[in-house]
DNA sequence: TATATTTGTGTAACCAGTTACTTAACTAGA
DNA sequence: TCTAGTTAAGTAACTGGTTACACAAATATA
């Protein structure tokens, strides 16, 4: 072993999450940048929500991806800014902006899938020796859905003082 | 169920992993804030390792936490504004700064160690039907270690290619 | 119908990380 | 001993998220 954030177990956890997390995330941004490929590590997400649904709007990316609408803005500014994604302002409701792929981001799509498909493969690689991680994890996020770190945490700190 | 990341299963994985770690960090800031503590999430850790170890440098806790070593620069900057820790030159080596903690840091440590505690105990309930969450993780973890998400994904892409 | 409330989007400021670069100090080799 | 290479720390610029706030448009209500 030898890994600090390891040998302390629990303690550790979160800051674990975020460094494999991160180094995920920074891989998969110099993947892209090393083989000349215009796209970020997210964009995926929109690309399938966008050929599945054809047109959506910001608020309706942010609710199925569980994002911030701020975060959606950025990322579909992005994607905008590089052509692959365009937006109308929609008759009925003008606050509403509705967004669809470009002709641009149809034609790249299939070079693009196969990155998507071989990290894919990657994530399968990783778990590979991991059968009940999917599930486990799945159970964590689960909980903290229902009563959030500080909440639990608060709980925590007033059962102890009542056994005291 | 009905989450769109966890729905596309190994495609959505990376992003679950910063939506979660981001989620705890977050709650962790608020926790801290409404109760009126003056520290950060990750200040726990240069805790423990300065408790450890007495003095330490910057690079020794970089390597420690495999963080980078402008990571551990920023926290420490806010933990010494906040007067928690405090350094000075190497006597042998002037490159050197040798970290420690405040008399003050010590002093308000009883009452941090509360909070952490009850983190911990958070942490621990969030396992509880995740019985081989750490280890699987830490499996996990080594893999990319040992080749990253860039490296895999590459050859992933050129095993593809053959099989056409 | 006029007004209050809600909703969709956008912007600003922040946060905890990263990489890339700089500078000063130490170390090793000719 | 001088010089070349390495190491420690600091800084700048960036990233992909967040919350908080603003504003216009749509909706509900009195």
């Amino acid at each position: 072993m030898n890994d600090f954030l390891t040998e302390i177990e629990f303690v550790g956890l979160t800051s674990r999450l975020k460094r494999l997390s991160d180094a995920l995330l920074y891989s998969t941004k110099e993947l892209y940048k090393s083989e000349g490929l215009d796209i970020e590590p997210n964009w995926n997400l929109i690309f399938i929500l966008l050929q599945e649904n054809e047109a959506m709007t910001i608020t309706e990316i942010s609710e199925k991806l569980q994002f911030s609408h701020p975060a959606v803005v950025k990322i579909i500014n992005k994607m905008k800014k590089n052509g692959h994604v365009e937006t109308k302002t929609d008759d009925q409701d003008k606050r509403r902006q509705i967004l669809t792929l470009t002709e641009k981001a149809h034609s790249q799509l299939p070079l693009f899938e196969k990155y998507w498909t071989a990290g894919r493969q990657t994530v399968m690689d990783l778990l590979e020796d991991s059968p009940n991680f999917l599930e486990e994890f799945l159970k964590i996020e689960e909980k903290v859905n229902q009563s959030d770190y500080k909440e639990r945490t608060l709980k925590n700190l007033k059962n102890d003082k009542l056994s005291n």
